[in-house]
Formats: C-alpha cells, structure tokens, sequence
DNA sequence: GAATGAAACATGTATATACATGCCATGTCA
DNA sequence: TGACATGGCATGTATATACATGTTTCATTC
C-alpha cells in the first residue's frame, strides 16, 4: 500500500497527484505545512530526487510554495485572475480557410504627429513617432480597424517595412526584444470616423484591444478596434495544468 | 572556456541561458536541431542530468520541442495569442481602498427556468439550473451585471449559498475542481433591460465576460456585462518569462 | 526488392550519493 | 539576560549510473 495510483504514468507524476488529492480533499489546508522530502520518501517508498522533482513542479505550477530550511506548504489557491488568451483576429481570419481572404488598406500614415493622444501614451520624449491607419477586411467587408503608434528608433527597418502584409502584432513580437507588455480590453461606441471604417452604425459597439510594448524605453502602443456584432470574439479555453482528483 | 556565464546563478540556469542565447542570435534558428545532450555534456562540460533539467524547463516554458528517439528543436514563435491576466472585476473595486464600497443586490432567482438560452448551453440534460441575477455596486452605482447558471448537483450547497456576499467566480473556483474553464470576451450594445439595470443608456456599449466551466459535465456558465464607460476595463501586464539577449 | 531484425542514438525516468545553502532552536559563554 | 556559536533539519543543486522507451538506419534474410 504505497498510497501513490497504479496506473502507467511515471512515478514522479503519481507523487504529483498523491499531492494534489492531499490539497484537493482538504487533508492538508490552505498554508499548511506538507511532510518533509523525507518524509515522502519513507511514506511513499521512492527516492528523494523524485519526490524533489514533483514538489518542485507543483511549485512552478503555483500549487505550492517552498522556502529553503523551512518546508513546503500549500499555497493560497490561483489569486483571482484567470489566464486566457487573445488571439489575433488576424491569423483567425487567416485560418479559417479556403473561402475567407484576409486584406488590409493603408489609410494614413504620418510621421510626425503630435496629437493628445501622442502625449498621453507617454510618446513625448521619443519623437518622431510613426502613426498610422490600417483597416483589415475578410472578404471586402471590413473586420478590423488597426491604430498603430511605433517608435521608429526602437524597431529596426520598420519604416521600410511593407506593413500591410504582415500582422503588427506578430511583426513588433518577431523584432523587438520584449520586455514588457500591457493589455486593456475594453469596449466603446463606435465614433463617426470609426463607424465610416468598419461599415457600421455610429455608437455600436466596438471592442478595444490596447497593446502596449516597453523595452525600457516604449517600442509601440497599438489600438485593434473591431466591431463584435456576435461576429468576432477574442478568448479561448483555458486548461488548468492541475488535473483535479 | 566553457561558452557558460560565470554568474553566480545555478548551473542549469547557466545551460539555459546559454541556450536562449543561441536562439535569440539567431544562431539556432526556428525548428532547427540542436545538439544532443550528450553533445552538451561534452561542450559545456556538465552533467547530462543538468543539461537534461534546463531543456526540460525550457520545452515545458514553450521554447523548445522535444521529441523522444528524435531529438530537440527550437520552438516557433509563442503562438500567435498573448497570455493577459483578466481580473476580477469586483476584487478590483475591493481593493481600491477606503472611499469605495462595493455591494449587491440580487433581483431574481428561478430554480427552473428553460429559456433558449439554457438550451444553448448545453443545460438541457442536466435540469434544474439555477438561475440568478445578481448587479454589483459601487457607492450606489451599479457596475456589473452578473447572469449565472449554475448546475447544483455539482456544486455542493450551492443553493444554500449566500451568494451575494461573495464573487460568483470565487466561488466556483474554490468549489468545483475545475477541469476545464472556457472565456469568450466580446461587445454588445446594451439592450433596454441591461441599461435600466446598470443606469447606462440604451446602446452603450457593454463588455461581456463569458465564462464556462466543465468538470465533465457543464457546472455553471457565468455572464458578466460591465458598462466601459471609460471607467473600468480587464487587463493586465504581462512579463514574458524569458529574458531577451 | 521487401520484410525483418539489430544496432545506434535520441530523450525519459529513477536512484544513490554528495555537498551547498538557508532557517531555527538550543545551549554556552560573557 | 543577551550575544553568539553550533548542530539539526529543511530545501537546492550537481553528478554518476542504470535502465526504459521511442526512432532511425542499415545490414541481413527471405
């Protein structure tokens, strides 16, 4: 009775879950504090790199939390945010196959701006500062309405980039060494100007992806607004890494 | 000359680095082979075990792929999709600090409804559904709309539950053993009952979370609509795990 | 030429051992 | 009583060794 399953997975991994049904049925609490590597080792009958290796993925995968000298314990359960991903609306389009043809126009493009919005992404200091209009259409009706605020300085060549053909995400994502990213979704009713660009009535609702890139000093703040009229959404499933008991 | 840093970090950190190194070069390009372990327990002058445990931490951070019998491989690009923390909306007013306060009051409850919407959630062979709807306050200003449905033979008490002094997702989170949760983010104009509920005029827009969670069977599928006037949105930073060259 | 089998080679796991590092309680000495 | 040293115990890392498992290649055999 070594109290670790019989199935076929290896040994580490049914430590892993002997761990997690401990955490799981509530024998061992919130914070409490998790037998000594030895402990296991006696208890479950395998070695103790084995039972170091389990512990120390659970600690990665934020289950628990391990301090030199003192012990293991369970850490307080996933905080109150959830990951998700965005994907890009782009490769969507792009991958959904054979019918659906993905497009963009290049509408403006300046290269010294300076409106309100310039000074509030923090883009004073860095100018001159590239500013342009794409619109993304599948099928010639547009999807997809892109606002883009590059720094030049920081993105290699990206003045003589054809960047009409390639998704500014992905591009900004391939160059520059990313240090830092920040993400606000948010929702607004469609302005004039914008309700004109993506063929949709004035104050619908579009959905705002803010992206905004830092290597030190900021590489790019980038505005995706899309009209979700049920057509598109952003989001996907979300696995967690822990299967319950 | 062994081609690893001399900081004072661990050994396998040391190998990773010095693999990360050869990637972001360019030195490794996309899917090409690198070189056994065997081969960088000969230049790195490392044991294979080490070797072992850095490109097993950088297959699990999605930097290489591993293939038994076969060999290792640079990874592609992180995807097309960003990971981004959604928070908790009421958490967020919570921790605001003092002046805020937030509440809420549940307007209806039905234990049997079977609206189209139950149907298109997959609830129709698993009757009752719990129903509810609750709005989230701040300083007396309604800021979330919350529509819930919720299977109660999977959540123990769950109709026992005071439900509005604690956050739904808090809830089923620590209840339930998630095996799988869906997020769907989208935008939708507020209908007429939306708006008089959150004091919003008719065709805002609103922010919609969905969220759905499995443990085999459907638990419970959460609606929250949050008028983005420009005052709250979802999002948060993101610090990619590797650090760039 | 096609099928079979074996060797070579890759990653994957498990163990024993050793030492390093950090924390804490205990005891000793001033 | 306070400061300090020490030993015990916890986790952290590194290594050598062995075997398991999966893939490819190549030679043998039919």
């Amino acid at each position: 009775m070594s109290a670790l399953s019989d199935s076929a997975s290896p040994l580490y991994e049914k430590v892993k879950d002997f761990v997690l049904a401990n955490i799981g049925s509530g024998k061992w609490a919130q914070n409490a504090r998790l037998p000594s590597e030895n402990d296991l080792v006696n208890s479950l009958g395998v070695s103790r790199m084995t039972v170091h290796r389990a512990l120390r993925e659970l600690t990665s995968e934020g289950h628990l939390r391990r301090v030199q000298g003192v012990g293991t314990f369970v850490a307080p359960p996933k905080a109150q945010s959830t990951l998700i991903e965005v994907s890009n609306i782009i490769n969507e389009i792009r991958d959904r196959g054979g019918k659906h043809r993905a497009g963009v126009i290049l509408l403006e493009r300046v290269e010294h701006p300076a409106p309100a919005i310039v000074r509030a992404f923090e883009f004073d200091r860095v100018k001159p500062v590239d500013h342009s209009l794409v619109v993304h259409f599948e099928n010639d009706s547009p999807v997809q309405l892109e606002e883009r605020y590059v720094n030049p300085a920081l993105v290699p060549h990206y003045l003589d980039q054809d960047f009409t053909s390639i998704a500014t995400l992905e591009y900004l994502q391939r160059c520059t060494p990313l240090t830092e990213v920040e993400h606000l979704i948010s929702a607004v009713p469609a302005g004039a100007e914008q309700a004109r660009l993506l063929h949709m009535p004035e104050r619908d609702s579009c959905l705002v992806l803010h992206r905004k890139t830092w290597t030190g000093a900021t590489v790019a703040t980038v505005n995706t607004f899309t009209h979700v009229g049920s057509r598109y959404s952003l989001g996907s499933r979300y696995r967690p890494t822990h299967k319950p008991a």
